[in-house]
RNA sequence: GCGCCUGUAGCUCAGCUGGAUAGAGCAACGGACUUCUAAUCCGUAGGCCGCAGGUUCGAAUCCUGCCAGGCGUACCA
């Protein structure tokens, strides 16, 4: 019997106790936990069938329950107020939970409910013209973990990264090499090219402070870009091949992926076209000082002081394109070109108006996907001293926090290891992977609509509510499972009766609470649901494992049910950290 | 002014599609390694759930008003 078949079939055996003892199909009721396991396996409020009956719940809990008979999977039931406790056989309890875990392996906790409906999750999205930063870092981590989280429920789901990779910012980088940077490159300074590149938009900043006609001489050099001047373009391919090249290793480091890659350069001057369309429609109009534009509908936007429907500007008189122009058409590019029919936009808060207004204006234009965009809009990440400014310096460094938390973890790992038994890759692998673990988990377990306060210190923490807390949790387990390589039993057929203790039972209900985890942390594009319930699950197994032996267990049956309860624990674990883009690792 | 977000223990946050005594982590204090990895576990202490009303059998959760902070308010990206 599969889980899901389980739930049923207590729910089941609920309502027609409830026909039995009321005379009426009752209310659909949910199947859930009741606060300690002594209490039961699963409880079930009677709240919704109050009304109904027109009793109050207690009352109804104590008829139904006494028309339940004990069969081969209920055990008993008990009323305790308005909650039914239901309390199953444990070898059925555990026996079906746990064989499914173990034959799913890393598909358990996955559905169809997606029904392979492809969809985009663009995220990233940085600029050409410096290194990427700690902002960055939260927006990666989310989007890659939604993604995931997005595929394991059936989704199929394409990962874009659109490159703004042109405008007045990196012809500031380009400006300041072109006049102090004397032919240096990256190999020549020993940077790495984004780095290279933001050196010289810093170096702008500086030297702009004294002399006022750089900016305008910035503005010469975008509109030799724009005109399509061959040395303007030839450095500035230069600069950004640097650049891609830095970040190419920064994806690499801190493990994000993509499919495919938008560059705004290809982008900004489609967004015309579908201007021209939507005038011709009459979507768009003119206002008075010859602006494309579209109104607002005022029932969900407001109006103007003056009692006219707000507005977006969609094109200047002289046919240049704005932001929203080029965002427009790489929105319809994104769709047509992949045959997708959803697309999330991971992007700070602060843009939510923008997307609000995207988002409206492509239904106006009569695109029925419209409906299915999403902005998956998350809170700006402060420094102590506040808001991050690059600048003027004020940033934490993608690159640099990278390299800090896996020396942190480095030195954690030789203080572990002080015979040297490790060879320095193996150090250096583990260190990796517990450092980015370490970074994601921090960005992640919260909503995405908090403002993160970074705090250096927490941050850098591998105790408590951690990455590194589950890992450790992970490895413990692999450590237990390798020793009992020999003699290996069938864990997915063995017999699970024997265990039923409360830290088994409450490490068990974390294992099957784990596929509603994930669907809820879709329906809300919420990962930090995954990091909560995925830490719970490895405190949950600590507390069985200071408690209870798995190999040296009173008797054999016990080991290898025990085995079998930490395998299916292993499995959730890296499916989880799985899902917020964090490795695990057999050995910590 | 208007819109969105946030306000829960000293600090950082869960809980927010209403339901069993409001939960974690960090910090503090006290315990547990001859025993499957102590990056662990156990215990103690710590809470007008921003304030005030309302809806409900029941409100941290829903509604209204207020207070405080953040972001935005488009012809920047």
């Amino acid at each position: 019997m599969s889980v899901q078949k389980l739930k049923e079939t207590i729910l089941n055996k609920i309502d027609s106790a409830a026909v039995n003892a009321l005379g009426q199909i009752p209310e659909p009721l949910e199947l859930g936990f009741p606060p300690n396991t002594e209490l039961g396996h699963f409880a079930v409020g009677c709240f919704p069938l109050a009304k109904q009956f027109r009793k109050s719940p207690a009352e109804i809990a104590k008829i139904i329950s006494e028309k339940i008979t004990p069969d081969d999977v209920i055990h008993k039931v008990k009323a305790s107020g308005p909650y039914l406790n239901i309390s199953l056989h444990p070898g059925v309890l555990f026996g079906e939970f746990c064989s499914e875990m173990i034959s799913k392996n890393t598909k358990y906790g996955e559905s169809s409910v997606g029904k392979g409906i492809p969809g985009m999750v663009e995220y990233l999205s940085p600029n050409t013209n410096k290194p990427l930063h700690l902002g960055h870092m939260r927006n990666g981590a989310l989007g890659l973990s939604i993604s995931r989280i997005l595929e394991a429920i059936g989704h199929r789901v394409v990962k874009a990264n659109l490159i703004n990779d042109r405008g007045v910012h990196i012809c500031k980088s380009m400006l300041a090499w072109k006049r102090w940077g004397a032919g240096s490159t990256p190999e020549s300074q020993g940077l790495k090219g984004d780095h290279f590149v933001g050196s010289w938009y810093v170096r702008f900043a500086q030297e702009a402070l004294e002399q006022q006609t750089l900016e305008d001489d910035v503005q010469t050099m975008l509109q030799q870009w724009e005109a399509g001047d061959p040395e303007t373009l030839k450095l500035w391919e230069t600069m950004n091949t640097w650049v891609y090249d830095g970040f190419a290793e920064t994806y690499k480091n801190f493990g994000l992926e993509f499919d495919v890659f938008f560059y705004e350069s290809d982008t900004f001057k489609m967004g015309k076209d579908v201007i021209q369309k939507g005038l011709e429609a009459h979507v768009f109009s003119k206002d008075d000082h010859g602006n494309s534009v579209f109104r607002l509908p005022v029932a969900e936007f407001g109006q103007e002081k003056g009692g006219e429907a707000k507005k977006v500007t969609l094109l200047r008189p002289d046919g240049t394109s704005l932001y929203i122009t080029q965002d427009i058409a790489t929105s319809i590019l994104k769709i047509e070109a992949h045959k997708l029919y959803f697309s999330i936009y991971v992007v700070g808060s602060e843009q939510e108006y923008h997307f609000k207004c995207l988002f409206q204006i492509l239904d106006a234009l009569g695109y029925e996907w419209a409906k299915d965009c999403h902005h998956l809009s998350y809170g700006m990440v402060y420094l102590p001293e506040g808001k991050m400014k690059s600048r003027e310096g004020k940033i934490v460094d993608a690159d640099v926090l990278i390299a800090e938390m896996k020396k942190l973890a480095a030195d954690e790992i030789r203080q572990r290891d002080p015979d040297g038994r490790l060879s320095d890759d193996e150090i250096n692998h583990r260190a990796e992977k517990i450092g980015i673990g370490a970074i994601k988990f921090y960005l992640l377990r919260v909503r995405p609509t908090q403002t993160i306060n970074f705090d250096p210190a927490e941050s850098i923490s591998f105790d408590g509510f951690t990455g590194p807390y589950c890992q450790y949790a992970y490895a413990r387990i692999s450590g237990i499972l390798a020793k009992a390589q020999n003699g290996a039993t069938d864990l997915q057929r063995c017999d699970l009766s024997v265990l039923g203790n409360p830290e088994e039972l409450s490490l068990l209900q974390r294992l099957i609470q784990f596929p509603e985890e994930i669907h809820d942390a879709a329906q809300g594009f919420n990962p930090s649901k995954i990091a909560v319930h995925i830490f719970n699950t490895a405190k949950t197994f600590n507390q069985f494992y200071n408690k209870h032996h798995v190999l040296r267990a009173e008797n054999e049956a016990l080991v290898t049910a025990r085995l079998a309860l930490i395998k299916a624990t292993a499995i959730v674990l890296k499916k989880g950290l799985n899902l917020l883009g964090i490795e695990v690792l057999e050995n910590m």
